[in-house]
DNA sequence: CACTCTGCATTTAATTATTTTGTACCGCCT
DNA sequence: AGGCGGTACAAAATAATTAAATGCAGAGTG
């Protein structure tokens, strides 16, 4: 078999759902019609016509397309697993490479990690083309992939990119009328944060994803895509870093909230040069913990 | 036939190249050795000494290869067509977009596209795959792909980002020492504008490539995979509209040859105020540059 | 006796062939 | 005349096929 017809039988069993809602004697809609509530192509909705003529659920002469009796419950087709999204793909292959600590320079088995990740060949291709514009795969001269990985030059200039936009993103931030609605997504995390810092003791694995929320408020004035494909894998590696590294976390997240607080209190003050000089001390802390996070896991 | 053999062919050829150096009765390296030499894998050296067995240049007997006889000149294989490599793949595709002005929205025909750029289905698909981080082309929900293309959204957001990347490279070049390679460059670049700007009249065509030059010395200093890969795609966008948009083209370029000159002032006199503005006046205006010819093209 | 080379077998990956899906065009019925 | 259905062709995605790479064991050689 080529292609699945996963297509057709999705597409079937919604149309047995409609025909379930029908009694018999009624006509079905023109097959253009048809294809349009359902959005697919009439081809297929002409050889579901055929089949349900075949099982006796419709009558099929011409353009007089009349419900027979209603569909029994086996008569619905099994459908194989959903697929995979490019964004779910995205997070299982990082996940990957940091929860295994995936060496630099490992070939990739394409075939492999098509079957591991449920998608196809194809579209780990695709997504492996993708991420070579981040450097993070290449291309074998003559065969295959291979990984580069999340050397420490990585990290480095990933962290100096970063850097580079978030502070560009404050400088835009700063510069916001006051009753841009980001005034008011940074209250709410200023409360959180305070909240957070409050109960740090217990709560402190809770700062991984208050970081997340935080990092992407800033970076969603821009408006840029570069900016935003960016800004999607740099929190995911940060992200994951942070729940992986567990020395000395409930330190490290304390400090990392009072730097998010001095930032966000530079900001509320529309303070550019304070807030600018808070966002450096701390994106140059998220480096290091990156970095020293990379050395631990290559000595483990 | 399945792959193509493309590779046996070639490493063939040079094969028998080799033998024609040898005279009749020398043996042959091992299979090894003549794999390392050639850089292929055994398996193609064995298919290789088999065909040469077979058409009696060579006696292979175990680990004894012996030359029979010199090859005859219709031996050598003819040779397909030699591969497209991926950055001329790019060079051809952005060139394709921006001289037919393809308007975004367009339907990506990848079998056409394919015959058209000389390369395979396959290898379109990945370049495609690859483009789409930075949102040039989307794929489809259910087919194909589509040209996202250079609307005046998609020229902002690359000349603000191309503003942001290009500030930092200064702000960092200042801070280099002295004898750093890059001040000499940056003599050679100020002596280059000098000369172009005393021959403008003739030479003012010249100022694309110089224009080039420039910003790829000055971006050269960062030193980081993501600037870079963003480089040679802004570079390559803004290079082609400089060539093609005839309109006012003496003075426009007249006029960046002196704001180029503005900058390497500031440059060489360390003063990064005055440079991250010259930087930033220039960068406006190529913005400006960019979007008038793309509104240029879209009427014509 | 150790080391290298070869033969065989397995694995991997690129391309083609095949099947499914999409779309346009043409003719027919209402 | 206008919309609907039939047919035909094009394109996209996967499975199959075949080339190339690699691993391993045993033979041969110095």
């Amino acid at each position: 078999m080529a292609r699945t017809d996963d297509r057709f039988r999705v597409t079937f069993n919604a149309v047995l759902d409609e025909c379930s809602t029908l009694k018999p004697g009624d006509l079905l809609a023109s097959e253009l019609a048809l294809a349009a509530q359902f959005d697919v192509s009439r081809t297929v909705i002409r050889s579901i016509l055929e089949r349900l003529n075949m099982i006796g659920v419709v009558q099929w002469r011409g353009r007089q397309k009349a419900l027979m009796r209603m569909p029994r419950p086996g008569e619905w087709l099994p459908v194989s697993a959903s697929q995979v999204s490019p964004e779910e793909l995205e997070r299982q292959f990082l996940y990957w490479i940091l929860r295994f600590d995936v060496p630099p320079g490992t070939p990739l088995n394409v075939a492999e990690l098509a079957r591991q990740f449920r998608v196809s060949v194809y579209g780990l291709q695709e997504f492996l083309a993708s991420l070579s514009r981040f450097g993070l795969v290449k291309r074998r001269p003559k065969n295959g992939w291979e990984l580069v990985g999340f050397t420490s030059d990585f990290a480095i200039e990933l962290s100096d990119f970063r850097m580079m936009i978030e502070l560009n993103a404050i400088s835009q931030l700063i510069a916001l009328p006051d009753n841009h609605q980001i005034w008011h997504k940074i209250e709410e995390l200023d409360d959180a944060h305070r909240a957070l810092a409050a109960a740090i003791d217990e709560r402190f694995h809770d700062f991984s994803l208050l970081d997340e929320r935080f990092h992407l408020a800033i970076g969603s004035v821009t408006h840029n895509r570069f900016v935003a494909e960016f800004q999607k894998v740099i929190s995911l590696i940060f992200h994951y870093h942070y729940q992986w590294d567990k020395k000395d976390e409930r330190e490290r997240n304390a400090a990392a909230i009072d730097e998010h607080l001095r930032l966000i209190a530079a900001l509320k003050s529309r303070d550019e040069a304070c807030a600018l000089a808070a966002a450096r001390d701390h994106l140059r802390t998220s480096k290091q913990t990156l970095l020293s996070s990379l050395r631990i896991n290559a000595l483990s």
